[in-house]
DNA sequence: CTAAATGCAAACTATTTGCAACGAT
DNA sequence: ATCGTTGCAAATAGTTTGCATTTAG
């Protein structure tokens, strides 16, 4: 594994948010890891391929990639975009049991209002004080 | 509403597959409507913030329209990347309850094998009779 | 007659690819 | 010396935008 791929692979292990191609190429820069951004998207595929991390799609934004493979839930802020993870132990033998299907795995996402945002809201709402 | 605008939600609704732009264009062509292709993302995207369609995107593919705006459920098939829509119930208070959190929406895909892919599946392994 | 919607082509964003140079065995 | 990996720049896919023109009320 050259070190650009394995940069790229700590990096998306440390970084909790879910971080795009560009980020991860910003990130690299602050490291002072010398890479290009043909590189970065050359080795985030294989590294899909390999297993060894996930693609996810949201509309109106570029892709992003995640240290988890195993099945996982995300729910995504509304109105900042930030992406947190979550776990519910009980979810796939519930969706088992409702659909009778074999399924392979799932992709769940939860849109909500994230803990930061609802604060600043509050604070916008009583901006006046 | 344009005729062009009112033939992409005709589409959309009589599509079980959920198209994407490209899809549509050609369904129009067909259909002898005449629409440009910056026509039909202006339109979709309009008819979107109307909240009469949903965008839908999955990974390495071009996104696609589905005329249920209510929250359901995809199944997608990992063979033929066809598309089904599902239902269940109870998921939304399954969800909320199990994280606590204000949801204001879920996406949710499964993914498995469908009927039909399942068939070919089985007369593949048995071709040698 | 006016405002809204369209078509065309150019622009843009995200991503991929060809190819020559580089780096590690 | 060889084979995989890189950087660069050009290419591509999907989508958006500016602007002159058309359409509908």
């Amino acid at each position: 594994m050259s070190k650009q791929k394995d940069t790229l692979l700590r990096l998306i292990a440390a970084n909790k948010g879910h971080p795009s191609a560009e980020e991860l190429f910003l990130e690299c820069k602050e490291k002072n890891v010398k890479i290009s951004i043909a590189t970065i998207y050359r080795n985030l595929n294989l590294l899909v391929q390999e297993g060894k991390i996930a693609k996810i799609s949201l509309p109106n934004e570029p892709d992003r990639y995640d240290s988890r493979t195993d099945t996982h839930i995300h729910g995504v802020c509304d109105r900042c975009h930030a992406i947190e993870d979550f776990e519910i132990a009980e979810l796939d033998a519930f969706l088992a049991k409702q659909t009778g299907l074999a399924i392979h795995s799932y992709d769940l996402t939860l849109h909500y209002t994230c803990a930061k945002c609802r604060k600043k809201e509050a604070l916008n709402i009583y901006s006046w004080l």
